[in-house]
DNA sequence: GCCAGATAAGTTGTGCACAATTAAATCGCG
DNA sequence: CGCGATTTAATTGTGCACAACTTATCTGGC
């Protein structure tokens, strides 16, 4: 009998366990601003260029979402006042998605949120910015065998 | 403006980025045996202790999901007939979980899957051992901090 | 033995993820 | 120009995650 099958031995479960762990740092935070974790992702897009107004289809290519969970999350987002959805003049199937005045505001509160969560880790600076690293590249280096 | 509200720069979604690839890579492979992602992990706790029996709680506890995500999960494993479920004798509030003879078995066709995955990821072993590790430490501080 | 509090699993409701499908608009080839 | 193929977003259905609640059972103090 290997050990293969053990579930401590296993990166895949590690990353898994990681990802939820983090998630849960995050959402007593955001809870306050009646935000969700993958809503909090949308807005930082929206934050970076903020008179982009990106299409669903740029935002899903920027955060790997397809339309399927981006939809139902946007129109809560909407909902919420935080962005605004239009249909592009030039192109009709296209929809821009463009910060309100709440979601460019909603900016400055949440700037500490990061460096809070990134003591949560226990890593120190260099640690994290190694592990980043390491977790962009496994992920660059599937979707590039995906695609072929 | 600091830039730490950029997306690329947040440990926090190259986790989540990267956890998702691993289980895009893992779909194809269970979809064969009509498994899920969360089911396997249940399997492979199962198989490490194939007599062992253990509650939900304790099936919870390893894989730190609660009863609203394993109730309707085993459910499932059961209605595929690869887990059994029978209510404690000595203590009716528990549930045991064990494998039928269908669940014990697909071990065997399965054992060959963390190779592949991991192959997916362009890392080597060290590298592999050094990220697990990394993101395990990271995991337990976070829990070790609720408790407190 | 009785019962207040604790514990275990299940249920309900919300919000992702993702596959598959649908509907509308655009593109491009003949 | 006309129309089939493509692109874009939305919708539908399934299965996690997780909070909040419910129900059944057990435990310890009296």
């Amino acid at each position: 009998m290997t050990d293969d099958l053990v579930l401590r031995r296993q990166v895949c479960f590690a990353l898994y366990a990681a990802s939820r762990a983090l998630t849960d740092v995050y959402r007593p935070i955001l809870d306050e601003f009646g935000l969700t974790y993958p809503q909090y992702l949308v807005l930082l897009v929206l934050w970076e260029r903020p008179d982009a107004a990106p299409t669903v289809s740029e935002l899903g290519a920027e955060l790997r979402l397809d339309s399927g969970t981006l939809s139902p999350l946007l129109k809560r987002l909407e909902g919420a006042g935080l962005v605004l959805r239009r249909r592009s003049a030039r192109d009709e199937r296209r929809v821009e998605v463009g910060l309100t005045e709440q979601g460019r505001a909603l900016r400055e509160r949440l700037c500490d949120v990061p460096p809070r969560v990134a003591q949560a880790t226990g890593l120190d600076l260099s640690e994290l910015v190694a592990l980043r690293d390491t977790l962009t590249r496994v992920t660059e280096t599937i979707h590039r065998q995906k695609e072929q």
